[in-house]
DNA sequence: CACGTTGGTTCAATGACCGAACTGACCCTG
DNA sequence: CAGGGTCAGTTCGGTCATTGAACCAACGTG
């Protein structure tokens, strides 16, 4: 497409990369996803972002093969969207963006990412500093920190609220 | 402004960090901006870029402390736009992404990213496997990959096809 | 059989982005 | 000193994308 998306002229690797997840919402869509997210409607309660633009990026992340749309029951057929490997390729992104962005526009402390094994913070690329090696994705610990809503009004938000592991499917309807 | 930038329901640093570098073109400036580029006309000839667009970026990157405007030459009065060390905090997010996209959608290379002091190439996230340390963007060497046009039409990419060091201004009269 | 849940689609209005034209300050050349 | 060129924008009408709200459809439950 000629207009929005596209960066014809650019022979750059980055700007391919931003013409599959550089369109609005998209990577809170894919860090959703690695924090766990993987229904429509939690998705839509969690960014409050328009139905139809979430359909059309979930559309967009599964045909790139960011996400994979997954049957997880039949008798009303309902589908879920998990986070392929390609998807897990972009936790280095995110994870350097956040850090940019709470070094220079967030006071307080929202979330710390940890190093499950030890406990050690994560560095900057989401090494672990202690042990020197590259946490895997699924080894990483989420924590609240000070700075976050202690009560949140969805019931995504909410869930987010516990320590839990990057990866590990998101249960809201036990809130 | 309640349309098109902000994320006004995320408590999250990732969404900070897009509402000032999530617009479309933004993070391309910035790229180019790492490259060594400055003035108003290089970025508008190697983006392909509206001019409109490209004057409200500047702004908005200048305003945000992430590009200083600095004049140049008084006669006829000429501001440059130079990268400050809160744009350079971009380097590692720039870095993984281009490196995402090259693995999953770039069959040739493009470019290659080596570390100026032992020529060895950058690890994922900017870092020198051989030295073991993180390198200093100013010490990051560019150089051009097979993949590259090797005679493009604008004066900015042929400059940019020298090997050169991040962050050296681009001279483009010279070529 | 009314009602809720889930996962969408459709629609009009609004905002952002597009290319092209125009402006204005300055320089150089003949 | 008139004409043309450069640089850094601004203005403008048209097009595309995003928004919020309403609507739809399949199924399950009381």
């Amino acid at each position: 497409m000629a207009l929005g998306k596209d960066y014809a002229t650019q022979e750059c690797s980055i700007a391919r990369a931003l013409e599959i997840v550089g369109e609005r919402w998209t990577l809170l869509i894919v860090r959703d996803a690695l924090y766990g997210v993987r229904r429509y409607n939690d998705f839509l309660v969690h960014l409050g972002i328009p139905r139809a633009v979430l359909a059309a990026r979930l559309q967009t992340l599964t045909e790139e093969g960011i996400l994979e749309k997954r049957r997880y029951q039949e008798s009303p057929p309902r589908d879920e969207y998990v986070i392929t490997d390609r998807g897990i390729g972009l936790w280095p992104t995110i994870r350097s963006l956040g850090r940019w962005g709470r070094e220079h526009y967030d006071e307080a402390r929202l979330r710390w990412f940890r190093h499950a094994d030890c406990g050690t913070e994560l560095g900057p690329y989401g090494e672990c500093p202690a042990c020197g090696t590259l946490v895997p994705v699924e080894d990483v610990l989420m924590e609240p920190g000070p700075g976050l809503d202690p009560d949140p009004a969805d019931p995504v938000s909410r869930a987010l609220l516990k320590p839990r592991r990057l990866l590990q499917p998101l249960e809201t309807s036990q809130v």
